[in-house]
DNA sequence: CTGAAAGCGCTTACAG
DNA sequence: CTGAAAGCGCTTACAG
């Protein structure tokens, strides 16, 4: 390691004391202009970064939050990181990559990672049990989650989505609609999404068949439910897919069987998930204001730290419909 | 935030001196089994855990890997940030995550950032200038690249993997291949795809219509230079993609056309992504061995920290074809 | 407005 | 084998 300049090198610079270096890199209020000079002059001739070890040491931060998601490889969440990461960087803090599903005993490790580095705050989605982080007094900020206890989160309109989602499968001129996804055992944001879907064709006088499963499940489970459900319902012209990673699945097992999308079966999907800044998967779903809601959650977990704010705070942010190719041209 | 017990806590608790409980904490040798047995269970009693920061300030290490790439949001690097993220966990060391290209003057930022905290090493996906992060002495492992600094890589076998996707093209039946692909101006292992590729088909008496472009380019551009070349070769019926992602948009490009995939043009691409463990794409490419790959990277990056080796090491691992929906069935 | 000093929570020679 | 002490590089009352 190349030799470092210490904060005691720039007083001597500058012949200033330390604690003056000190406040002018933290720009505190009452310096004067020829001190500000004199030690910036040496901060620069010296090449001086502040060590925010010894920083963190004293006060007890360490401008660092930490992303808890169940695994990055997905674009839903690469996304959401990509846009999380850059809102952090703006504001000065890192982001620690955490991804849940790595890890078996997750929680406890990442309690104990979080207390050991002093992570100032989390931004998590997860479906477990998330009372730990909140009783170890971390802020946090979560997505899609309902809690009962009072934690923030940000989340889409999901229940206007499902509707959504519905309404443009009839519009497709989908006659038998159905529904696939699965949900968690705690209350979360994106039931609302089978909701809205069920209560949309209900009001239009529709019925439609349904594949709604409990975590944890398996994609051969899902796979075998779904063709139970078209065996039983072979005048199926339309799905409804949870998210849009199942919509892939979906649109993969229908191939095997040579069900042709969209001609035999529309889909649309949920998330609007792209596999880049202006590429296109080509899918036709429900896409969430992901950059928003990155931006909002940021703006949320920093408020907390920097302002101690601990109210309760939900942010739900509306959805569009985008025209892809699993559904038919009308 | 919850009272935290620091060493002094354990030493008093235990009954010892400050020094004997670091020295089991870190399992220094000759330590009597009594005090190892006192000072666990103080710990565990008082809810006991390090502090990062105070033993980062002293032993000037954060155990942190920095992870530097154009963007998370990239379903190649997305899985690769997953396995690194994992294999890092499982030696303790913690990943930052930089995303390269939100950053305007990025090296210049994650140098600072670097020396800022104490990161131990840096694993770095960028066809951009490194010298810096080398410079700065900090211990870095490159994916892909071809530097004239002794700096160590893994990467795949990009030759091999350009020629098997001109053989397995032809043996679907191909007969006017082409290629489309971009390059850095700063050499990389990658090229080499396009070099097998060519020479493959030289071998076997095939010429081949080229796009080869120079970064930074837009998508625009690659798209219009596609159908420049397209237009003047009205033949063509295969396409090497030098990136999965790179396919994803030719295929999207070739629908609005209404050219059909694999009917009329069939595509192979490279580095084989997936949205998740167990789902597909349904594309045809030559897979990297991503977990391995990371696997590799992890290792030689820690080596590199705790056996403060600095020689070069190159690691290059084989590639495989997958068939996917956009090449025909044979 | 600025010095001098204490202290954050660890590690590690140095004695013994 | 283990205490006592110095010191890592900062921040922040406290004087003046």
């Amino acid at each position: 390691m190349v030799f470092m300049a210490t904060m005691k090198d720039v007083a001597r610079e500058a012949g200033v004391a330390l604690g003056s270096v000190s406040r002018v890199i933290n720009h505190a209020p009452g310096v004067k202009q020829k001190t500000i000079d004199k030690v910036n002059a040496a901060i620069k001739k010296l090449n001086y970064v502040p060590d925010e070890y010894a920083r963190g040491l004293k006060v007890k931060s360490s401008k660092t939050v930490a992303l808890i998601l169940p695994s990055i490889w997905n674009l839903f969440f690469a996304e959401f990181a990509y846009y999380v990461e850059k809102y952090l960087a703006e504001k000065n803090y890192k982001l620690l990559l955490c991804n849940y599903s790595n890890n078996p005993k997750a929680e406890q490790h990442y309690i104990k990672m979080a207390k050991q580095n002093k992570i100032d705050a989390i931004i998590c989605i997860t479906y477990d049990d998330l009372d730990k982080y909140f009783y170890a007094g971390i802020p946090l900020v979560s997505i899609d989650r309902y809690f009962e206890q009072k934690i923030s989160y940000v989340t889409s309109e999901n229940y206007e989505g499902g509707r959504l989602a519905a309404e443009e499968l009839l519009k497709h001129g989908v006659k038998h609609p159905a529904f696939i996804g699965t949900y968690n055992h705690n209350p979360s944001d994106v039931m609302k999404r089978h909701k809205g879907f069920a209560e949309y064709l209900s009001e239009q006088g529709y019925e439609f068949a349904d594949v709604y499963l409990l975590e944890p499940v398996t994609k051969e489970k899902e796979e075998t439910e779904l063709f139970k459900l078209l065996d039983k319902n072979p005048e199926i012209d339309g799905i409804f897919c949870n998210t849009d990673s199942l919509l892939l699945d979906v649109k993969n097992w229908l191939a095997q069987r040579e069900i042709s999308v969209p001609e035999q079966i529309q889909l649309i999907g949920y998330d609007g998930i792209k596999p880049d800044f202006n590429s296109e998967l080509g899918i036709s779903t429900i896409r969430q204001p992901l950059p928003e809601m990155a931006k909002c959650a940021v703006e949320m977990v920093i408020e907390k730290v920097e302002q101690h704010r601990d109210e309760q705070r939900i942010e739900r942010f509306p959805v569009s419909y985008i025209e892809g190719n699993t559904t038919k041209n009308i």
